[in-house]
DNA sequence: TCATAACATAACAATTAGATAACCTCAACT
DNA sequence: AGTTGAGGTTATCTAATTGTTATGTTATGA
């Protein structure tokens, strides 16, 4: 349930800069208030935020000009940045996302809105990327150990579950059969080249489901849909 | 020639659909469109897209059924989704962001705020660099063993392969034929001239499509469309 | 027209993976 | 401890694919 996501409020009006933390806290982020450009670019510096809400207007540096800074730095390459807007006008949305905005809120904000679009934005950046595999008719459940073709499920020995899952986990992308045996079998052990063939085999006939390709001389690879 | 992205519309009247490919293709962006929610859905399948962009109302299934049925699949783990409403109210949003759209346009739609927020979704995407090559109509992806004319796959053998990509990497120059022979078959191996003539014509032959140019006497090049 | 180089085809050889069964290991159960 | 069984590895044979060579044909240029 903890994202642990750290969120920068650059917003001048207190009132409104209290909601906005009480809100993101309810909902387990970190908030770090800032009530102008030069302290939020600051603060930012020194934590690194998964998200910045930034207000356009501020007293000394603008949001606008907070943002294009912001972009410049590589240090926040993965931030998000959400700007908070008096009007909602085109030509206001248009140069904030060129300044390097990822969306934006009008006010008055409502909370409900504010946090669906920050849940929206920082999904994307969510460290606990839920592992399982999901393509097509084919779907892999490493937690539960398990692996279902049209909803029927099979089950996999050890070796066949770590093999598939690993072709599955980038479909399309061919596997060499040493890449294969370092990173299912590590590269102290030495196995024949033959294990990793019946291995396959096994699989393809435990699916029912042609979704491995050999590519002769090189390796093996999965193919979805 | 930037981007090389994928973007899937999915939008049921024609005349915004071809307004919104329209402006995308001048930003050189591939465009797929799709008329309805299900064909949505194949097409997706079969691209992969950057970005689907999606429009709420349309017959059959809705954008938020969709959207949700994309977002299951792990194969659609970093496509963006751009929705398209009628409305801009709350309510509306909440559902479609809880759907796991990663922003909205409102209709009617400004072709320049509709490039600014594409930009912005995908600014996040820009692929990172990889040895595919791209040249036209052919384009040459060692990670997944695969060649492609015209989005038609060819499969290639692995000295098929490696002597396209040889060629391919250096569009226009020339490579000797003792040039190719050591650096496919290695200085130690002796191989008699004529087994590149073969493989050359292999390629020619699976690619049904004229790259490679005889230099009499020379070598062979590739040049591209 | 002749000489040379490259193309086409087929035949051959080598490589590589598939199939199957036997074997080994380890753990659970009697 | 002995038995049994599942998972995993290896050996061996077979089938298929890929790579190479041989040979004849065609194009190109002096």
């Amino acid at each position: 349930m903890a994202h642990q996501m750290k969120v920068l409020i650059a917003e001048d009006e207190h009132d409104i800069s209290e909601i906005i933390c009480f809100h993101l806290m309810q909902n387990d982020y970190e908030t770090y208030p800032a009530y102008n450009g030069v302290q939020a670019l600051e603060l930012a510096k020194q934590q690194i935020p998964d998200l910045i809400i930034l207000d356009i207007m501020m007293p000394g540096k603008s949001g606008i000009e907070v943002c294009e800074i912001l972009r410049m730095d590589s240090r926040f390459r993965d931030t998000r940045i959400l700007m908070l807007t008096a009007l909602s006008d085109d030509a206001t949305h248009i140069k904030g996302l060129e300044a390097g905005a990822d969306d934006f809120i009008s006010k008055p904000i409502s909370p409900k809105v504010l946090m669906t679009r920050v849940g929206a934005l920082l999904r994307r950046v969510e460290k606990t990327e839920s592992p399982v595999l999901n393509l097509g008719n084919i779907s892999i459940d490493p937690e539960k150990f398990a692996t279902f073709v049209d909803d029927r499920e099979i089950t996999l020995a050890k070796k066949e579950f770590e093999l598939l899952y690993l072709l599955a986990s980038r479909p399309g992308k061919i596997f060499l059969r040493n890449e294969i045996l370092s990173r299912i079998w590590g590269d102290d052990v030495i196995v024949g080249d033959r294990t990793i063939d019946v291995h396959i085999r096994k699989i393809r006939q435990k699916l029912e489901y042609d979704c491995i390709t050999t590519v002769k001389g090189v390796g093996y690879k999965f193919i979805s849909g």
